[in-house]
DNA sequence: GTAAATCTTTACCAGTTGGTAGTTTCCCGG
DNA sequence: CCGGGAAACTACCAACTGGTAAAGATTTAC
């Protein structure tokens, strides 16, 4: 309470703008106003997803969210008009990375190695960045009531696209007939797990919380099963890790 | 933890003839009072149970519970001393019920039919009764702030003896050798997944919800890809459905 | 029939929630 | 130096939260 108050979290400190596209302004030494409210509106995102999908929305209060990062509630809802508006913020730009994460199996690569940068991916999402998943899981466990829409839009033909691939596959006896829709679904399953279930996993094995070898397993895991039950060789590119 | 009970001792029951002066017609015609109130405690754990899986422990009140039950909230804290203990005795339930599914694998069985039935019970529970696994979910990416015990004084020991029976099965050259704590984490992710991502699946899908043929659609997904991925020939009961 | 145990309701409480309104402070450009 | 807009804080609110205390109603046992 006492030292929150003069102390702002000086926001471009750590955080690069990811400026790489953007034309390199004046900006470096002297962020302008717009850049600054941008930063602070990204790092409410942020701390917003992390308690979110700790806590559900309704077990999330903007108090809470505000107390992390120095701020007064009010304050909150000056660049958010309101706590529903700032959670359709973070599940839209979940939703968004998610989808990111997907156009990986489009490539017009042999399925093996498609399906195992798509894995890698995937799980790569999982470690680094899991509080977003586990958002976009419990708004679905909800019902996805306020997201069905986005779900449909957004998701739906990326699926298609999928599936469409692999029936391609199939068709041309490069890997075994399968409810394709269903595998994405399991697909899905497995790696965001390593996300929403992290803590059980690292509690059972003994770990304070996941690290890397329990991703490469995983990987590994996954890789096996789904070549596996594909009928792919997972010959070619064996040693990865 | 499950004696948690703050109902008096009921006094009486001990008085009451051992059953053998009432024939069963007593309890099914006219239920006696020990019989209401475990009716009722049952009645008011479901009810609380679809709410946690759904809004999460934050998201869901007691008012909500008892309205739902035709009760009023302080009602429920007559027969539940506080929304925490309510939410324990859930959770106990839960993890109870799931714990069940599990001894399904130590059977002596070949590895193949053994994986089989292991994976339609899990489904099965997951078709039947999706709420309980969702409320376990929430309370996982919560950080399990109120489970991390139970999880590894239950959960730990039927994962291990599960993991002994893989070793077991790899030593004598049935199965693939893969690091099997992960196999049964990605195991339980796919399965789990059709009850607490069953909205985005059915939604994905074009239907209001999963039906019995997508059930089997995963069964067979989850099938092809663990057998395969183990190496193990799925011959034998090749057509099951 | 009556007393005791059980069940149900009413009244009340302090704390927190999301949200609005108004005011003050700060910063930056001119 | 100053004006204006963005940023931050104060005060306030009605609704709702879980929880307590106590009174009223209903069975049930004797």
């Amino acid at each position: 309470m006492t030292a929150a108050r003069n102390a702002p979290p000086t926001p471009q400190a750590a955080r690069r703008p990811a400026g790489a596209a953007t034309p390199a302004r004046t900006s470096a030494a002297q962020p302008t106003r717009l850049e600054r409210r941008r930063d602070k509106e990204q790092a409410i995102l942020k701390e917003a997803e992390a308690q979110f999908a700790r806590s559900g929305y309704g077990g999330t209060s903007l108090e809470g969210i505000g107390a992390a990062l120095g701020l007064s509630r009010h304050h909150l809802l000056y660049y958010f008009p309101s706590k529903d508006a700032l959670y359709r913020r973070v599940i839209d730009d979940v939703v968004t990375q998610w989808l990111e994460g997907m156009g990986t199996l489009a490539a017009g690569d042999a399925p093996a190695s498609a399906l195992r940068r798509y894995i890698a991916a995937k799980l790569r999402s999982s470690a680094e960045r899991p509080e977003g998943t586990s958002v976009f899981t419990q708004e679905v466990m909800a019902g996805a009531p306020r997201y069905a829409g986005a779900i449909v839009e957004r998701v739906l033909p990326v699926l298609q696209a999928d599936v469409r691939l692999f029936e391609r596959w199939a068709r041309d006896g490069r890997v075994r007939r399968l409810p394709f829709a269903h595998l994405m679904f399991v697909l899905w399953a497995a790696t965001q797990a390593y996300a929403d279930l992290a803590p059980q996993f690292a509690l059972l094995l003994g770990k304070p919380r996941l690290d890397e070898a329990d991703f490469a397993a995983a990987q590994q895991v996954i890789e096996a099963l789904v070549l596996g039950g594909l009928g792919v060789r997972a010959s070619a590119g064996r040693n990865r890790a």
